[in-house]
RNA sequence: GGGGCGGUAGCUCAGCUGGUUAGAGCAUCGGACUCAUAAUCCGCCGGUCACGGGUUCAAGUCCCGUCCGCCCUACCA
């Protein structure tokens, strides 16, 4: 898979009403170490996130805010959504907005040829509307309203009334795709991952789909249907088209044909959207769908799902203020299985960052340099004869090269992680064995301390280029400590275990410095 | 109501198509060592595998039921 192909991979767009929590950055840091790890192993990459900017729900907060859904939009995006970029040290190629240009005009064009092709058509909509939901709900979604609002219906996830409403909507013909959905589906199994996703979604096809409601009129901010300008339209259908505006369909032929389709990453909650609604229209579109869907696992926190409606989130500079973003980027990424809920809670945070990235790694990286410093006046020497020892050293920098290359595609990014680490571990026992501090003493054994050593700094270097599509900051201050060539992330990851060090060390601070007090 | 998932050492989790004494990491405790961020290495301790039945020579691993948590889906007198 190291040949220059092609691998596109997005997250969600951002709701710009919401506040950022450790769960949009989960996804985020997800789909970045997959995007580094391509990158890093000379795939032609494109990672691609952005904010999705239209809706009531936005022309509302903007409204009672005094501003324009535009400014309030603009405000967001700075203050809050692109600044979590920095946050979590995102590397992402593009950063797209619902309300750009390039957006709006190819959704229009995407409309137009549905509408043209016959799949779209004019029909009457009367429903129950949930405000923060952005959408009409099924009798079966509403409960009986309790205090304020006895006696109305309310939404099941806002416990605030629905609205009933009656429009003339344009809709979408999905029902004609279900049999082409589940073909999908059968055809190719990983489509739709992690299994329990893929089930749930082929369950809900089977169960028949209805052709969905894409436009709005009881409000205009959004993306104008082109022949009914008295439309807009739904912003789910708007949002899901970034994943191709963004490379260039409708105006760029030639780098819609390089990038696309894309691999979505995405919570569960939205599974739906992406692996049922989205592919179908790009079916009806004539577009390739999506290459595959990840739903991706609730974090919980104290037992309970974060929830992106009840903002109950835990910022993710909570955590990045102390630990930092290698370790924000780690800790999610490593302590739960990708594609599972997982539990966060400080305890393990703490545990983790201690033992792991402090104990283990950062004092790995720390006994080794120093040793260098100390025996061999920063020189780092060649090795001599190898024993059977410094060969499994080798064999296991090799194994975890090409092992955790696999896992990487599988999107086992937890597991990729966990591969590597077995080297971290394998160094630290290897030096505890080997002793290079008594070999030090005693001239005669000069060859072996030297080779002791090599070994070490050699696994040193390897490390460094198999993490820093995780831990971006540490590895990139290891690589130079090593006195690597160039920028780390510049060397083939496909490769990491080749690296030969040679010429100087440099004196390393401590990679991952101790935090004494716990957070919280 | 129907369907699905989960309930395994103090904590977080592995345990595939049933098969010798149920595993890992962390934490605790003991030992070794000193190059290092009082770090590292070795070892010990620790589980009625939610509960109750059943199938089987043999079940954490299959079947039935119950309890608990969660998800999807349907819904009414």
């Amino acid at each position: 898979m190291s040949d220059g192909s092609s691998f596109f991979v997005t997250t969600p767009i951002f709701y710009v009403n919401d506040v950022p929590h450790i769960g949009h950055a989960y996804t985020e840091v997800a789909a970045d170490v997959l995007a580094r790890w391509h990158r890093q192993r000379g795939d032609d990459t494109w990672f691609l996130t952005g904010t999705d900017e239209h809706g009531q729900k936005i022309l509302r907060t903007a409204t009672a805010n005094g501003v324009t859904p535009q400014e309030w939009a603009d405000k967001l995006v700075e203050e809050a959504w692109k600044p979590l970029l920095e946050t979590i040290d995102l590397s992402n190629d593009d950063f797209i907005r619902t309300t750009e240009k390039r957006h709006e005009e190819n959704v229009q064009k995407f409309l137009q040829h549905l509408y043209d092709t016959g799949y779209i058509y004019t029909g009457e909509y009367e429903g129950f509307y949930c405000v923060g939901c952005e959408e009409y709900k099924q009798p079966g979604d509403l409960l009986d309203g309790e205090g304020d609002y006895a006696g109305q219906k309310v939404c099941a996830i806002h416990s605030k009334p629905v609205e009933l409403l009656h429009e003339k909507n344009y809709f979408f013909k999905m029902s004609a795709f279900a049999e082409q959905l589940l073909a999908l589906y059968e055809e190719r199994p990983d489509f739709v991952q992690p299994e329990s996703a893929r089930n749930e979604v082929m369950s809900f096809v089977r169960s028949g789909l209805d052709d969905l409601s894409i436009s709005r009129s009881s409000f205009d901010w959004g993306v104008k249907v082109p022949w009914d300008e008295s439309h807009v339209v739904y912003v789910w259908f708007d949002a899901l088209l970034n994943y191709v505006t963004a490379v260039g369909y409708g105006q760029d032929d030639a780098e819609f044909e390089r990038r696309w389709p894309a691999t979505h990453l995405v919570g569960k909650d939205i599974l739906r959207f992406h692996a049922v609604i989205w592919p179908a229209m790009l079916m009806a579109a004539g577009l390739q769908v999506p290459h595959r869907v990840f739903g991706h696992g609730w974090l919980l926190v104290g037992g309970e799902k974060m929830s992106k409606s009840k903002l109950t989130g835990i910022a993710p500079t909570q955590i990045t203020d102390t630990f930092g973003s290698d370790a924000f980027r780690y800790y999610f990424l490593r302590a739960i299985h990708f594609g599972q809920d997982g539990s966060f809670s400080w305890e393990d945070l703490h545990a983790r960052y201690t033992s792991e990235l402090a104990n283990g790694f950062g004092n790995l990286a720390s006994r080794v340099i120093a040793m260098v410093n100390r025996y061999c006046d920063g020189v780092i020497p060649a090795a001599g004869d190898m024993t059977d020892a410094d060969a499994a050293i080798r064999a296991i920098e090799r194994t975890a090269t090409a092992t955790a290359s696999i896992a990487i595609d599988r999107l086992a990014i937890h597991e990729a992680i966990g591969t590597v680490w077995e080297l971290v571990d394998a160094l630290n026992g290897y030096i505890t064995e080997q002793e290079p501090w008594a070999l030090a003493k005693d001239p005669e054994k000069r060859e072996r301390l030297e080779t002791v050593l090599n070994t070490a700094v050699r696994g040193l270097g390897t490390l460094a280029v198999l993490l820093s599509p995780v831990l971006t900051k540490a590895t990139a201050t290891l690589w130079t400590a090593l006195g690597g060539d160039g920028a780390v992330q510049d060397v083939r990851i496909d490769q990491a275990w080749e690296w030969t060090g040679s010429g100087t060390v440099t004196p390393l601070e401590a990679l991952f410095p101790r935090i004494e007090t716990s957070a919280e």
